[in-house]
RNA sequence: GGGUGAUUAGCUCAGUUGGUAGAGCGCUUCCUUUACACGGAAGAUGUCGGGAGUUCGAGCCUCUCAUCACCCA
C-alpha cells in the first residue's frame, strides 16, 4: 500500500485520539509493569470557564512528554485532569448569561436558584477546554477528571459523584480547630463591582494618569509655627511663618476618614507641631474634626511635603501606621464604592470622633465600624464625585495650596501674551492604581469582617521543604523568589462575598446569658455595615446537623432548658432568634453567607483530585512527582499546595515545581486581545497538526528562558514531521518489509554499526535531557539525529545497498533500517505521539500500540568506535569534495575524477569500504593514485591521506589561493592560540591532564592540515 | 523604591562543573538526481551590550555602567 504524500494530520488526529481513549490507554496505571512506581503530574486546573491558550497548550504538552515518557518506560502513571470551579470569573460569565438572555437577576433569583443556573451552565457550557485538550493530544486521564465544586449539596446529581467539597470542608474545620483559621477586621482588596474581597491576583496594579493635590490643613485654635526649609548644605531656603501644614494626597476624598496626619520623626519642619491638631479642611464648618499630627517611620520626607494624612480605613500603608499609632479607621464607603449614607447625623459621629480624637473617649473596633464620618452632602455620592465635590470645596474655602502659573494665550486682539495666574497646586503624575481584573472597576481597600489563614502557622514547612531541597523548584531563581514571599508571609483571605463557591461551615447563634427569668442579649441584632458580629457563639463543622447538635447542647447548658434549633437566612436573624416556648427555648442559626476563596480549593489540588479524605486507592498516587506551572502562580497556587499539604498531610506534594514564564508573541510581547496578537493553538494544530505545535513549545522550553512563539517555528516543525514522514516513504519504496517490532539487529556492516550506536547516543542524551527537564535539548536532539542523521546520511548511504547484490547486507541493512526508524518513532513520540502513533500501525503487526510501547534502555555501549569513525571519515570526505565542487561550479550532475598520493592503512581501508557510497554522493567518477598531485588541483586534506579534485581548467586560480590562504588564516588564529598555551608552563601545570592531551592532539592535526594546505598552494602558486 | 532575569549571527534563541561559539528561520547561489521542493547541495554573516578585574585560558566567575523585561511595593 502506498503512503499518502504526508500525514494528514487534521483526518488523522482526531482518528488517532479516540483509539487512544477507546482502548484506554491513559488510564491511571495504564502499561504499568508489575511493582512500578507511581509517576503522577498533577494538571493545573484551568478555570471552568476557560479556553486553551497558548500557556495551556504549552505546558501541557511538557507535561505530556513527561507522562508519556514515563508511561513507556512502564511507571504506574497518572495525568490528573480537572477543573477549578473559579468562583468570581464563573459567577460573572453566568450573570452575563443571564443578562443576555433576559433572565432575571442574580439578586433577584436568590441564591439557590442562581446556583441551580450556575450548574446548568456549567454541564451546557463549562470544561470546554477538556475537549481542546484532546486536539493536542494530552494523554490525561478524563475518567478522574476532578471539580473543585464536586458534591457540593447545591450540586445536581450528575455532579454528585465527586468528593472535593468533602476535602474542603474538612480542611477548613480542621484548621478552625487547630486555632489556624480566624475571623477578623481586616483591609483587603474589595472590588465595587463585585461587591466582594478579591485576592492580590485578581488585583492588576496598572500605571494611569494621576493628579496630586496639595491642601492645608490649618492648625487648631489659629496656632501658627515657624516653617524653615533648608537646602543640603544646611542654609536656609525658605522661612514662612505658618498656621497650617500641607498635604498632598491622591485621593481626596478619603480625607473625611482622616485619623491623622503622620511626618516622620526626624523631619526638622514639623519638630515644632508634633502632637498638636490640625483641622480637616472639608465638611461643615460647624463640626470640622481635629486631628492629631504624630510621628511614623512611614512618611518619606523627600516626598510632597513630607506630611501625610493617614485614612487607616482606606489605604493599606495606613493602615500599618494607624495600628501602630492605634488610631481610628473611619470607613467611608459601602460595599458598592459609594459614600456611606448609615448611621447616624455627621454632627453627633463627628462630636464623638472629636472626643476621642482628643482622648477622651476609649474606642473599639466595633464602634468605629459603625460611625459614619460623611457629611450628609457627601452622603450617598460616587467615590468620584465625592473626589471632585470635596477638591472643589476645600478650593472654594481657600485652603488649597496655591502658586503661580504663567501661560500664553491668545489676547482678543489674536495677539499672544503671557499671563500668570494663581491657580491651586495640581501634579499631573503617574500613580499606581489597582483594577479588578475582571470587573475592570478601582479596587477599594475596604476594612471588612473575612477569614484569614494564620499562615505564620503553616509556612514553616513549606519554607523548609525548599531549603532542605526535598522539593527543588525550578529554574533555581523561583526558589529565592519563594523564600523572600514565604519570609514576609501575610495572613491570607479566604472569604469571599460571592455565591459560587465553597460557603463557609460555620453556623451562627445568639449570644445570650441567662437572667433572672429572661435572656439578655449580649449583643444586638446585625447591622447594615458588619453582617456578622465576631463575638457572636459559631460552630464550625462539617455538616448542619452537627452544627446543629453542638449548638443544642451550648444553649442547653447556657440556658438550663431544653432548646429547639431552627436554620434561618442571615437576614432573618434578629432579636426573635430566641424564643421561650415555656417548656423550651427556640434558637435560629444561621450560616456565614460568604464562600471560600477558589485559591483555598486549589491549595488542596494534589490529594483533594485523589479521593481524599474518603479511603482510596489512588491516594497511591500521593505525593506527586512534578508540578509544571506558570511563574506568576508561584505565589497563589503553588506556595499554597505546599502548605495545605504540609499542614493537612504532613508531607510535599510533590519533589520538583517546574516554573516557566509567560508564552509571548513572536516579538516577545504579551499577548492581549487588544493588541490583536493572540495566537490561538487551536488555529496552529489546524494548520499544522498537533505535533508541529508541541515539538515547537518543547522546542522552546529552554529552562528559565523567555518564551516566544512564532508560526514560522511550528511551520518548520510540521516540515519535520513530513521528513520522517518521508523517511517512512522511502521505506516502503525501497520495498522493506515492514514485519513490526524487531529486535536490535546484529550488525556487520560499518554503516549499520555506525547508525545503532547513533541511536544509543541519542537515547542516552533524551532521556538526561527529559531527566533534567531540559525539553528543548530533547527535542533539538532528536530533530538532529532524525533529519541530521539519519535522513541526510544513513538513508542515503543505504541505497546502493539496498539496490545492491550483496543480499546479505541488504537483509542486515533493511533489518535495521526498519529498527532504527521504528527507535525514532519510540523516542519522538512523547513529543509527536500522532504522527508517529500513525507511522508505528503501518507496520504488520504490533504487540502494542505506540503510546504504550516499551522506552528503550540501550546506551552507549552500542557505540563502535572503529565505525563511528570510518563513518564520520567517509562523511567528512563527501562535504569536502561537495564543497570544492560547489566553490569551482562544477555542474552538479558532472562526475569528477578523485586523485590520491598516499593512503596510509586506516585511509585505504576506510576508501574501500565506503568509496561506493563516497562516488555516489559526491559525484565521483573514479579514485586514482598519481605520483603527485597535478598542477591545478584541489587539495582535500584527510586524516590518513591528501586526495585531490583535478579540476584544471575550471579553477580561477587566484581566487582558490585566496580561498586557500583564508583558511590558512584562521588556522593560523587558532594554531597560534594552540601553541601559546602550550607553550605557557603554568598551562602544563594547572589544566587537567585531558585537556592537555587534547590540546596536542588537536595541534598535532591543525599542523597536519596546515601542512597539506600550504602544499596545495604552493602548487597552484605554480601554475599561476 | 525593592526583587528577579535578560543583552550571543539579519530575526528568534541554545550554549549544564571556565578549555576558545551553535540551531532553527531568513538570506545568496545551484539543483525538479527515483523518499521528501513542507526537499537536496553549497555559502555568507558574530570585538558573545560597554568597561575593568580574577585566571595559563572568560560567552560562562567578580565588579561597574548602560538598556530592556517581568514580579512586588
Amino acid at each position: 500500500m502506498a503512503m499518502d504524500k504526508t500525514f494528514d494530520a487534521n483526518t488523522a488526529e482526531p482518528r488517532i485520539y479516540q483509539m487512544w481513549e477507546d482502548a484506554g490507554a491513559f488510564k491511571a496505571g495504564a502499561n504499568a509493569r508489575d511493582g512500578a512506581s507511581t509517576y503522577c503530574i498533577m494538571l493545573p486546573p484551568p478555570n471552568v470557564t476557560g479556553h486553551l491558550h497558548v500557556g495551556h497548550a504549552f505546558n501541557h504538552t511538557l507535561m505530556d512528554i513527561l507522562i508519556r515518557w514515563k508511561r513507556m518506560q512502564g511507571f504506574d502513571t497518572l495525568w490528573q485532569p480537572g477543573l477549578d470551579h473559579a468562583g468570581i470569573a464563573t459567577q460573572l460569565m453566568v450573570e452575563k448569561d443571564l443578562a443576555a438572555t433576559g433572565q432575571p437577576k442574580r439578586t433577584e433569583l436568590g441564591r439557590e436558584k442562581f446556583l441551580e443556573k450556575v450548574w446548568e451552565w456549567k454541564a451546557a457550557k463549562g470544561g470546554m477546554i477538556e475537549q481542546q485538550a484532546r486536539r493536542l493530544g494530552d494523554s490525561m486521564d478524563f475518567s478522574r477528571s476532578a471539580f473543585t465544586m464536586s458534591g457540593a449539596s447545591s450540586a445536581p446529581d450528575t455532579e454528585k459523584s465527586g468528593n472535593f467539597h468533602d476535602a474542603v470542608l474538612q480542611v477548613f474545620v480542621k484548621l478552625y480547630n487547630d486555632g489556624k483559621i480566624y475571623r477578623g477586621k481586616r483591609l483587603v482588596n474589595w472590588d465595587p463591582h463585585f461587591e466582594t474581597a478579591i485576592s492580590d491576583l485578581e488585583v492588576e496594579n496598572r500605571e494611569v494618569d494621576g493628579h496630586m493635590w496639595h491642601f492645608k490643613y490649618p492648625l487648631a485654635n489659629g496656632a501658627t509655627y515657624e516653617y524653615v526649609e533648608k537646602d543640603e548644605d544646611g542654609n536656609e531656603t525658605l522661612r514662612e511663618t505658618r498656621d497650617y501644614i500641607s498635604i498632598a494626597t491622591t485621593r481626596p476624598e478619603t480625607m473625611l476618614g482622616d485619623g491623622a496626619v503622620a511626618v516622620h520623626k526626624d523631619d526638622e519642619r514639623y519638630n515644632p507641631i508634633v502632637g498638636q491638631l490640625c483641622e480637616i479642611p472639608v465638611g461643615p464648618k460647624a463640626q470640622r474634626r481635629l486631628i492629631p499630627i504624630i510621628t511614623d517611620p512611614y512618611p518619606d520626607m523627600t516626598f510632597g511635603s513630607g506630611a501625610v494624612k493617614i485614612t487607616g480605613a482606606h489605604d493599606f500603608n495606613d493602615y500599618e501606621v494607624a495600628k501602630r499609632g492605634n488610631l481610628p479607621m473611619y470607613a467611608l464607603m459601602d460595599t458598592k464604592g459609594t459614600m456611606r449614607a448609615d448611621g447616624k447625623p455627621y454632627a453627633e459621629e463627628a462630636a464623638v470622633a472629636q472626643a476621642i480624637a482628643n482622648g477622651e473617649q476609649t474606642f473599639d473596633e466595633a464602634m468605629i465600624a459603625a460611625m459614619n464620618m460623611v457629611p450628609e452632602e457627601y452622603r450617598g455620592l460616587d467615590r468620584f464625585d465625592a473626589r471632585a465635590k470635596v477638591i472643589a470645596d476645600i478650593t472654594a474655602e481657600g485652603l488649597a495650596v496655591m502658586h503661580d502659573v504663567t501661560r500664553t494665550v491668545k489676547n482678543d486682539d489674536g495677539e499672544k501674551v503671557e499671563v500668570t495666574e494663581t491657580v491651586p497646586m495640581v501634579e499631573n503624575k503617574k500613580i499606581m492604581q489597582p483594577f479588578g481584573d475582571r470587573s475592570n472597576v478601582v479596587i477599594e481597600p475596604a476594612l471588612t469582617d473575612q477569614w484569614f489563614v494564620d499562615t505564620a502557622q503553616i509556612v514553616q514547612p513549606a519554607l523548609d521543604a525548599v531549603r532542605n531541597g526535598e522539593t527543588k523548584i525550578m529554574p533555581e531563581s523561583g526558589e529565592k523568589v519563594y523564600y523572600h514571599w514565604l519570609d514576609n508571609i501575610e495572613p491570607w483571605c479566604i472569604s469571599r462575598q460571592l455565591w459560587w463557591g465553597h460557603q463557609i461551615p460555620v453556623w451562627y447563634g445568639p449570644d445570650v446569658v441567662p437572667n433572672f427569668g429572661g435572656i439578655t442579649f449580649l449583643d444586638g441584632p446585625p447591622d447594615e455595615t458588619s453582617a456578622v458580629p465576631t463575638s457572636r457563639p459559631s460552630f464550625c463543622e462539617l455538616t448542619e446537623e452537627e452544627a446543629i447538635k453542638n449548638a443544642r447542647a451550648y444553649y442547653e447548658s447556657k440556658l438550663n432548658k431544653p432548646v429547639t434549633i431552627s436554620i434561618c437566612e442571615s437576614s432573618g436573624f434578629d432579636n426573635q432568634t430566641v424564643a421561650d416556648a415555656g417548656d423550651h427555648y427556640s434558637v435560629n442559626l444561621y450560616r456565614d453567607p460568604d464562600v471560600l476563596d477558589t485559591w483555598f480549593s486549589s491549595g488542596l489540588w494534589p490529594f483533594g483530585t485523589l479521593g481524599w479524605p474518603a479511603e482510596n486507592e489512588a491516594m497511591k498516587y500521593f505525593p506527586g512527582d512534578v508540578l509544571i506551572t506558570g511563574q506568576d502562580i508561584l505565589f497563589f497556587w503553588v506556595a499554597r499546595m505546599m502548605m495545605m499539604s504540609n499542614a493537612v498531610l504532613d508531607e510535599n506534594p510533590f519533589h520538583t515545581i517546574y516554573l516557566h514564564q509567560l508564552v509571548r508573541d513572536a516579538k516577545g510581547e504579551k499577548m492581549s486581545k487588544t493588541k490583536g496578537n493572540v495566537i490561538d493553538p487551536l488555529d496552529m494544530i489546524d494548520a499544522y497538526g498537533a505535533d508541529a505545535l508541541r515539538f515547537s513549545n518543547a522546542q522552546m522550553a529552554a529552562l528559565g528562558g523567555v518564551l516566544k512563539i512564532s508560526e514560522d517555528r511550528i511551520k518548520g516543525y510540521r516540515n519535520f514531521g513530513t521528513k520522517l514522514w518521508n523517511a517512512f516513504s522511502f521505506a516502503d519504496h525501497y520495498e522493506i518489509p515492514n514485519a513490526g517490532d524487531t529486535a536490535m539487529p546484529q550488525a556487520t556492516q560499518t554503516l549499520n554499526k555506525w547508525i545503532i550506536g547513533e541511536v544509543g547516543k541519542t537515547r542516552v542524551a533524551v532521556d538526561a535531557a527529559l531527566e533534567t527537564y531540559r525539553f528543548n535539548d530533547a527535542a533539538n536532539t532528536l530533530y538532529a539525529f532524525t533529519w541530521g542523521k539519519v535522513c541526510d546520511w544513513y538513508l542515503e548511504f543505504s541505497k546502493p545497498i539496498l539496490q545492491g547484490e550483496d543480499e546479505v547486507a541488504k537483509m542486515e541493512t533493511q533489518a535495521t533500517l526498519r529498527w532504527v526508524l521504528d527507535q525514532a518513532l519510540i523516542m519522538l513520540h512523547p513529543i509527536m505521539p500522532f504522527i508517529t502513533e500513525e507511522l508505528w500501525g503501518t507496520a504488520d503487526t504490533r504487540a502494542k500500540m505506540l503510546v504504550h510501547a516499551d522506552w528503550p534502555t540501550y546506551g552507549a555501549e552500542l557505540v563502535d568506535a572503529d565505525a563511528d569513525a570510518e563513518m564520520n571519515w567517509t562523511i567528512n570526505l563527501i562535504e569536502t569534495v561537495r564543497s570544492n565542487r560547489a566553490q569551482v561550479h562544477v555542474p552538479a550532475g558532472a562526475k569528477v575524477p578523485l586523485v590520491f598520493t598516499e593512503l596510509e592503512a586506516k585511509g585505504q581501508a576506510a576508501w574501500d569500504n565506503n568509496h561506493v557510497l563516497i562516488q555516489r554522493l559526491a559525484r565521483i567518477e573514479s579514485l586514482k593514485k598519481v605520483d603527485a598531485l597535478p598542477k591545478g588541483c584541489v587539495t582535500i586534506p584527510m586524516p590518513g591521506g591528501t586526495f585531490g579534485l583535478p579540476l584544471e581548467g575550471l579553477i580561477d586560480v587566484p581566487s582558490e589561493i585566496a580561498r586557500l590562504e583564508k583558511s590558512m588564516q584562521k588556522l593560523g588564529k587558532e594554531l597560534g592560540g594552540l601553541r601559546g598555551r602550550l607553550n605557557n608552563p603554568k598551562f602544563a601545570a594547572s589544566a587537567p591532564p585531558e585537556v592537555l592531551a587534547e590540546t596536542q592532539e588537536n595541534l598535532r592535526l591543525r599542523e597536519e592540515e596546515e601542512a597539506q594546505l600550504k602544499a596545495a598552494i604552493a602548487r597552484l602558486a605554480e601554475l599561476g
